[in-house]
DNA sequence: TATAAATAGGATAAAATTATCCGAAATAAA
DNA sequence: TTTATTTCGGATAATTTTATCCTATTTATA
């Protein structure tokens, strides 16, 4: 559904979020021993995270990766997603048709649409801040 | 969403479903142009549809594939799907958690169930017969 | 100011996916 | 029985995704 990156993206940002809401940076190393992930390749996609102000870096000693309290709350799955895998979840056709809309529809256009729907609207309704209370409280992992 | 290798099969099976209630066999290569995919890719895939007893395969002058037309009716998306991916679509762990269930779920598992459960829900109750009618009338399409 | 600690980013490698090519095997028809 | 046709299947190649490595740059602090 998504790609490694993605989903190394989504775990780093919801252990940020966690740390931050607490007033600690975290280095990727840190992180991604926390997430159980490669941590050259999380780097990476850390940096697509900052480009995409999604988080903060601060380099140098003492730094690392932070972010801001109020987007704790604000920053919703799909500004994650879109910053690492763009749109293709959103817009491409299930078949992979170059067109595929209403007029011109693919085999499955309708029924997917309906999937895809519910997909997008899990992902903009679902904040930083829901996924990583879960994770404080224990009720849900980042690895494992 | 789905592989390329995924999308060219579904096709694949669509476009044959449709010749076969008309009693044509069809070649890779009619296959290939009508559905717009790599010809020699597509025929690897249409073999795995066969190891898999969804069409079938007659070698030799005035070979091709077909499938029975019992078949067009009681074949649903899913076991394409299956056929070619796997079932990594339906128990793969959406942050890719080795172990993800309701004891030990990822962050998104809740939220993530219930769309994948749609999915699944429309791979498992829509047939061939279905696409294929709707190709045939011209309300959906193959290519393009 | 020098040093150590961090992220940034380019180059490269490994793995998976997508795609092509070609000879072998099977089959219908001449 | 020979030939033309067609799928099968292994080898290989190209592309994309995933992953690693190394150096440059930035920054806190001694």
């Amino acid at each position: 559904m998504f790609s490694k990156a993605c989903e190394y993206g989504i775990k780093a940002a919801i252990f940020i979020a966690i740390n931050s809401s607490e007033n600690r940076r975290v280095s990727p190393k840190e992180i991604a021993e926390e997430i159980d992930s490669p941590q050259a390749f999380t780097a990476k996609i850390l940096q697509a995270l900052v480009r995409h102000n999604m988080i903060k870096s601060v380099r140098g000693a003492q730094g690392g990766f932070e972010i801001d309290k109020d987007k704790i709350a604000t920053t919703k799955l799909s500004q994650i997603v879109y910053a690492i895998d763009g749109d293709k979840i959103y817009n491409g056709c299930g078949l992979g048709l170059h067109t595929c809309d209403e007029n011109h529809p693919c085999p499955v256009h309708d029924k997917f649409k309906v999937v895809r729907d519910e997909l997008k609207d899990m992902l903009e309704n679902t904040s930083l801040e829901q996924l990583a209370l879960d994770i404080k409280s224990g009720v849900s992992f980042l690895k494992v």
